[in-house]
DNA sequence: GTCATCGCCTAATGGTGTTAGGCATATGAT
DNA sequence: ATCATATGCCTAACACCATTAGGCGATGAC
């Protein structure tokens, strides 16, 4: 019996499965290599080393999160956009613990430039279209929306609202519509202000 | 010549010396007994184990976090107590960066206890009083403030800001002023909803 | 002085990332 | 068809890490 061609991508899968199941911190060579029945050096002829394998993850995250943004998105306006952006990360970072945690590394060079970044760069500015705010402040207000949402479910996964009442889901609504009332009172940039 | 006495604090204080120097991944037993001039296994006899090190390294952060919030929102309300709040956390991250991821793992049962933690869940009630907020929605709104912030910070530290214009520094100031925004036009809460 | 406790030690084990070099099979040229 | 080559995975080896078991010397009580 031959076993599946060994691929870059392959690898990276299996690493991202491995995360999803047991935790990111345990996406060792080793276990990859194990899960794909093979010895870990023979990873090597494929990936740099460890770090490039977790990137390689972090880009696959990237672009599987980008792909359920855009579906999300599509066909809505407005707060309803707002909230289908917001929950397709959450629902992400719920069915894909491990894949979730590699976006919250610092970001190498390949995983900044990649197309998923980009996308979801481009899709959160496209939900903006829906609030009456000047072009010039869209970078901030992408910036804004990415650090909330980005900042709730970090907290919510390392268990910052399991300690307290109510649970994290009722707060999650009232945060989206906080959201949505803040892009709406979007305050007027300072005069004289070079971008 | 004899070395200072090993205890728990001195370990941990060690341990988050380190992890601002060179990284907090690189906090290992060993690394942490080399600066202590000791071999690894005699930390074991105030340590539980690794993490429970790192879990130290976490308690700290709160502990010393929440004085410098509680100093900086001091005298301060409205708009001037959120900044001084946003930016008490934005100058620890950046002076601490190593003890600043450490408050970004899973939270385990002595760190969500802790005084620090509960600390800081207070001082940021506080600063909504001056804001006409009522208070059942206090909860929320404390989990928005912390989520934006956190959230942007650690997207500031995975350099998801770095490969974009304008910089990350205008930015920071336009999103305190959307969240002070946010706060004045809250959204009211729907109708019949339990905490 | 004796003895027990305590704090740090050495020794050892199993796991990890990574490099170097071997061997067999698939691939291409003639 | 035969042979050279290259490819892909292998074993062996090294250094580093966390963790456990057991030793040993100094310190304090009596």
């Amino acid at each position: 019996m031959k076993a599946a061609p060994l691929t870059v991508a392959s690898i990276v899968e299996a690493a991202a499965d491995l995360a999803d199941t047991t935790g990111f911190d345990s996406v060792t060579l080793s276990a990859v290599a194990r899960r794909l029945g093979v010895r870990s050096p023979s990873l090597y002829s494929h990936v740099k080393d460890r770090d490039a394998l977790l990137e390689g993850v972090t880009v696959l995250a990237l672009t599987e999160l980008a792909s359920r943004v855009s579906v999300a998105v599509a066909g809505r306006a407005g707060r309803s956009a707002l909230e289908a952006l917001a929950d397709a990360h959450r629902d992400y970072a719920r069915e894909s613990p491990g894949r979730w945690e590699a976006l919250q590394r610092p970001a190498g060079e390949e995983a900044a430039r990649s197309a998923g970044a980009r996308d979801i760069v481009a899709l959160t500015a496209a939900v903006l279209r829906g609030y009456p705010l000047p072009e010039s402040e869209h970078v901030h207000a992408v910036r804004f929306i990415g650090s909330t949402i980005n900042g709730y479910l970090s907290i919510e996964r390392n268990g910052g609202f399991s300690h307290s009442l109510p649970s994290a889901a009722v707060s999650w609504h009232r945060i989206i519509g906080a959201l949505d009332a803040a892009l709406r009172a979007w305050p007027a940039p300072p005069e004289g202000e070079q971008p």
